[in-house]
RNA sequence: GGUUCCGUAGCUCAGUUGGAUAGAGCAACAGCCUUCUAAGCUGUGGGUCGUGCGUUCGAGUCGCACCGGAAUCACCA
């Protein structure tokens, strides 16, 4: 409709005036509620042609327009606002197409669709996933959903963790005090069991530490003599030494971190195209900097030590690989990258990663750009920020740490609990039951993270997180539920487009097209990269579920005795539950049809 | 100190490419279930959009400076 509108006016004002305006020039919005009208032309960048007053200017162009176009059927000025009346034929038409056709996933598709990696989650395999980790994952998979939506080949990947000295503390601290302790045997969660022990390494390491210096040795001499350390320091020289033994311990307790890690996953519901493990791609990376070394991009220490001098770019040194040529962070991340784009050959890669990375990412491109990967332009980093509680961050040493499963199961047993309270479920067996519950408990948690701009540090609530009421999931859970209600009750025979009584339509949702929603991230992945489309997704929900509980409302007071407004509320309802359906599909985020 | 990000109601957050009187929810108070779901709806109170200057017809939004907070600047990942 805008377009159309567009159009017109600048013929209007060629028309009238005589001159050409720019797109940009005609700025056309929703009108607000409080004032009468369905779009509003902004009418100040258009005083430059008329050279007239705005109040004049507007009454010249409504004029023009109510007698060459059939579809205005009213307007008013206000200031520098000409407000422009559709008339009801118009609208009737409107909603009877856009009701009759097919779903808007597939209307939003780009005309060039790219190959996109996301990769997302990238856990430790030395701890269970946390809180911080839900809001990863749940941004990444929303993230491939939209981008998805949108036309675009995505390959979701997930990079694990796997090597280095963090893992040899809990290998070793379950050799020493585990006795043979398994997942099977304890019934603990496997990433729970190898959490365990990287705890009690830590705190045997600590009693170690105390005991050291109260023993007279010095603060930092204490934390390098300490022999649990000295173990750990050899076990990782072992490993990468390729030691029989302990690679087949490192196997042994990742194979029951990773059954851990797909346990929350699938409970998240999120997955991955492609995993990389880290074990893998650091002898990669070496390779690159090696041969860049090479070709005198980077730069050799008296010690060995190999670096990256980007002082040119307004960054610092950068460590590549040590003295003793083994592979930091950095070397391990040039490796992914290489290997991907030599697999993917993808347009662009995005990292879902914490703020707390952002230099890093910033480093990364540059030295790939210096190595002469064109493709570096590709890499985007979508940072997010952290999630705190509302006493502070979290944090491990004080036991503050949310646990990723409790808090999903805390979330179902609420979900459970409410809903049994309402007793609306009465007809339904449990296994159903307990599925409706499930994705009410997930739902809650998945939007209460995802209605926050992925940029900003957020507050997690408990409290509040399990709130259903206002804006959260479950609320729009429960529009969409009422929508469907709505036809199972009403004994559909068509939907006719006979409707007299358009202008009562402002009382709802006029224009609930998700297109347009999409129209406005026009380059996803610039949208992406800025962190905010997800959030802009359920906010748009939660806006739309709630004028429908107000239409719903208005409209069982209307009366439905009325046929033609029975029958607009039922094209309303349907337009409404299918972008409702498509957005918190976007978002992972998944609709029971009653609850 | 350098770099990046944030600052909107008591609290948690929205606020589209700069547009009309800055919006929700929570919390507080007052109403609405004989009508297809009350996890809902309606109303009341609550604001110097961190501060100042600038850009312009118009600034929460753009620019500069300052104030306050966070992250990062490891031979950790």
């Amino acid at each position: 409709m805008e377009i159309l509108l567009k159009s017109r006016i600048k013929e209007a004002v060629n028309a009238l005036y005589g001159s050409e305006v720019a797109d940009d020039e005609i700025q056309i919005q929703e009108t607000r509620k409080d004032f009468k009208g369905h779009f509003t032309l902004v009418v100040f960048p258009l005083l430059r042609c008329s050279k007239n007053t705005p109040e004049k200017t507007g009454e010249a162009i409504g004029n023009y327009l109510i007698e060459n176009f059939s579809a205005i059927s009213g307007f008013n000025v206000i200031k520098g606002f000409l407000n422009l009346e559709i008339s009801d034929s118009w609208w009737i038409e409107y909603f009877g197409k856009m009701a009759a056709e097919k779903s808007h996933l597939e209307k939003c598709q780009l005309a060039a669709p790219e190959t996109i990696l996301v990769e997302y989650s990238s856990p430790n395999t030395n701890k269970p996933l946390h809180l911080g980790h839900i809001r990863n994952n749940l941004l990444g998979f929303s993230l491939f959903r939209i981008l998805s939506a949108c036309g675009h080949n995505v390959i979701k990947t997930n990079i694990v963790n796997d090597r280095g000295i963090h893992i040899c503390k809990s290998m070793l601290a379950w050799q020493k005090f585990g006795n043979g302790e398994t997942p099977e045997s304890s019934g603990i969660k496997g990433d729970h069991l190898v959490g365990k022990y990287y705890v009690i390494f830590d705190k045997e390491y600590k009693t170690e530490i105390s005991r050291l210096i109260s023993e007279g040795v010095e603060d930092n001499e204490a934390k390098n003599s300490a022999p649990l350390m000295k173990e750990a320091r050899e076990m990782l020289l072992k490993w990468e030494a390729g030691d029989k033994e302990v690679i087949n311990l490192w196997k042994l307790m990742n194979s029951w971190v990773y059954k851990g890690f797909d346990e929350t996953y699938l409970k998240l519901g999120v997955d991955f195209d492609k995993i990389y493990y880290e074990s893998d791609t650091y002898k990669v990376g070496k390779d690159i900097v090696l041969s860049a070394l090479n070709e005198k991009i980077l730069y050799q220490n008296d010690d060995s030590s190999i670096w990256a001098d980007l002082t040119s770019d307004g960054l610092d040194q950068k460590l590549l690989l040590r003295s003793d040529g083994t592979a930091v962070y950095m070397t391990q991340d040039l490796g992914t990258a290489v290997d991907r784009y030599k697999e993917y050959k993808f347009n662009k890669n995005i990292y879902v990663v914490g703020n707390e990375q952002n230099y890093h990412f910033q480093v990364l491109k540059a030295i790939l750009k210096r190595m002469g990967y064109s493709w570096s332009d590709g890499l985007i980093h979508f940072s997010y920020g952290m999630v705190e509680l509302p006493e502070g961050r979290m944090k491990s040493r004080e036991g503050t740490i949310v646990d990723a499963d409790d808090l999903i199961r805390e979330m179902q047993e609420t979900a459970k609990e409410v809903s049994l309270e309402l007793g609306k479920l009465s007809d339904f067996s449990d296994e159903e039951k307990e599925e409706i519950f499930r994705k009410i408990g997930l739902g809650a948690l998945k939007y209460y993270i995802l209605k926050v701009d992925p940029k900003k540090n957020m507050t997690f609530n408990p409290a509040e997180s399990i709130d259903f009421n206002g804006n959260t999931g479950p609320f729009i859970q429960y529009t969409y539920t009422r929508i469907k209600s709505v036809f199972r009750k009403a004994a559909v025979s068509g939907i006719y487009p006979d409707i007299a009584k358009l202008s009562e339509a402002k009382a709802g949702p006029k224009e609930i097209d998700l297109i347009k929603l999409l129209r406005n991230f026009s380059g996803t992945v610039s949208a992406a990269a800025t962190g905010y489309t997800p959030a802009l997704i359920a906010n748009y929900c939660y806006e739309l579920a709630r004028e429908y509980n107000q239409f719903y409302h208005d409209f069982t007071i209307l009366g439905e005795n009325d046929e033609t407004v029975r029958n607009f509320r039922l094209i309303i309802s349907k337009l409404t539950s299918e972008v409702l359906a498509t957005g918190m599909w976007m978002l992972g985020i998944e609709m029971p049809e009653r609850m």
